[in-house]
DNA sequence: ATGGTAGACGATCTA
């Protein structure tokens, strides 16, 4: 079975990539953000016409969050539990009753010290204390979602540049860090430990031609995920097509 | 400190 993330940047106007990339890499279960539009406004139609069902959290312009999957879908949660939120940025549901997934697109915090990064922050800790309520049930959970920040120096393609940077400064490390420090894998370096891999090409200064990218997508597994890990990789196929999102899909494969 | 590009939307805001 396989579990992609993807940003999107405007399912609307993504739709055509969204369905070739659908039809070639035959995902079971899609983690989106930035969907930009209302559940109304969303093209539902057209994604589950392969026999795929859905859910959205989406509003006007920004934002918004959705699970697409072959199997049934039951919603648990359209925000973290505890915070409160206008932004649509958490989507949490289980699948077929056996696994739960969640999709979560961390807001960017602009800059560092500036208010959307302490929002940021603030959204971080509501993350870590919802996914430490999750540590310890025995149902398999991947959390996928643009995280907005990188790991470590081999995930950004300047680390000197990015160090005290939105997306790679000390508090934001700290803070993606102490989800893998509850228990949660960081999917992808169990199967690729050292290479430099990047999910994501700023649009500007030709980034993607150079290569110069960030990894800050990310699927992490509670440890019965992690145990049923196959493989994982990133897609960067629709990275090349013709206005692309600037993110491109990460992906696992569990049994 | 600024600008570089893209999307939504209809003047800027967000990333």
């Amino acid at each position: 079975m396989k579990i992609a993330t993807w940003n999107v940047n405007s399912i609307r106007s993504r739709l055509d990539h969204f369905l070739k990339w659908q039809a070639d890499f035959k995902p079971d279960v899609v983690l989106l953000q930035e969907t930009k539009c209302t559940n109304d406004n969303f093209p539902s139609l057209e994604i589950e016409a392969e026999g795929y069902n859905m859910i959205a959290h989406g509003q006007k312009s920004y934002n918004g969050v959705a699970i697409i999957a072959r199997g049934n879908i039951v919603e648990n949660h359209t925000s973290l539990p505890d915070f409160e939120d206008e932004q649509c940025r958490y989507i949490e549901a289980t699948i077929d009753g056996v696994f739960r997934v969640a999709s979560v697109y961390v807001p960017n915090g602009s800059e560092v010290g500036s208010d959307k990064f302490d929002y940021k922050l603030r959204f971080y800790d509501a993350l870590h204390k919802h996914l430490r309520s999750r540590m310890g049930e025995d149902t398999p959970f991947i959390v996928g979602g643009d995280y907005n920040v990188a790991f470590d120096d081999k995930d950004v393609y300047d680390p000197a540049k990015y160090r005290k940077r939105v997306l790679f400064s000390r508090p934001e490390r700290q803070a993606l860090h102490t989800l893998t420090n509850l228990g949660y894998a960081d999917v992808l370096r169990i199967f690729e430990p050292s290479a430099h891999l990047y999910s994501w090409w700023d649009y500007r200064e030709g980034s993607w031609a150079k290569d110069q990218g960030l990894r800050i997508d990310h699927l992490l597994a509670n440890p019965q995920a992690t145990d049923k890990l196959k493989s994982a990789g990133i897609d960067k196929t629709p990275r090349g097509w013709e206005k692309p999102s600037d993110h491109t899909p990460v992906w696992c494969e569990v049994e």
